[in-house]
DNA sequence: CTTGACCCTGTAGTGACTACAGGGTGTGCA
DNA sequence: TGCACACCCTGTAGTCACTACAGGGTCAAG
């Protein structure tokens, strides 16, 4: 099988087959006299097996801890529950993220209902004078008294919690 | 003010202020003699209208859009409606999508419950089988008959409706 | 013998930063 | 005066998971 031909089985594009290649991710399949890849059948599965984690939202890190738990037969799958159980901690923090996020936008857009000049847009307004420090209601909940607003969409949480003297 | 001073200021850092400069959506500061930028309240309030905005989810483009708008004041605010709109829907798809997900992280994570070696570990059987074409629990709702499902998690809806790397 | 579909490598681009390298500037203190 | 040290500058390259060429080679059909 050729690469295009397995492009075409699996749905994934050629260029991201030698990509993954590149990345070790996917072994090195055997070539023919000109050079072209040959895949076989286990190549095919291990392809699907990428293609399934990566549609459970894993980072190829992730997938290739994973290939390595699944070559290594003895091994306690505990660290495999951890990597399941940190994806699921990772997209539930993403959900409530953007959940609250979707709340602030539509706050906002209720700003403006009618048409007219920016200007006198409630939302370009809301906008302004909150990069002037005043509260705002995308970032107000409720009443709140919000003094020094600037401080409170903390840009730095979406990193990971503290930002200036982290290093990964 | 000196850039370290607005960095103070504003929560973000250094060499984040100098990149909105160079992409256009800061205004170019005064320089003392030595070249330094000389920041004023004006440009603060840029800043901040910038944070603002990109802590409500928005592209670094849309922020330009929406800061030539204020520019604009007879500009009629119909676009800087649409604007909000289509972020509103894009955070939408992102939170539907992303529940599905934790949804297929946690029926896979059900598959196993007690510490075992990984040969035995229903997670990983149920990557491998799927791989091969079996139908899994991630990917096959309820009782779902599910042949070529390979095809099923359309790694292409990422194209359109974003996974999960917009919002590490 | 040409057309066109396919294959190869290698490089550069995406978005929104982040991290240096390698240098210059300004202030306080002995 | 010498020096430490904090701060500033530019420019480049790295992150992640691809995607998009450029510039070439291979192969079967007509
Ligand atoms: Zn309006
Ligand atoms: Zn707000
Ligand atoms: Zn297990
Ligand atoms: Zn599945």
């Amino acid at each position: 099988m050729l690469i295009g031909e397995l492009a075409r089985q699996t749905g994934c594009e050629v260029e991201t087959i030698r990509y993954y290649e590149r990345e070790g991710l996917l072994s090195a399949p055997q070539r023919s006299s000109s050079g072209y890849r040959r895949y076989t059948a286990e190549q095919l599965g291990e392809l699907n097996f990428i293609l399934h984690c990566r549609s459970l939202g894993m980072s190829l890190a992730d997938i290739r801890n994973l290939a390595a738990f699944k070559a290594d037969h003895d091994h306690d799958c505990e660290d495999i529950n951890l990597l399941i159980d940190q994806q699921i901690a990772k997209v539930h923090q993403q959900v409530e993220a953007l959940r609250l996020l979707e709340q602030q936008l539509l706050a906002l857009r209720d700003k403006c209902h009618e048409s007219h000049a920016a200007a006198d847009c409630g939302i370009l307004q809301t906008l302004v004078e909150a990069a002037e420090g005043a509260p705002c209601v995308c970032h107000t909940p409720f009443g709140q008294d919000n003094h020094g607003h600037s401080q409170d969409y903390d840009h730095t949480a979406k990193k990971n919690g503290r930002s200036n003297k982290d290093r990964p």
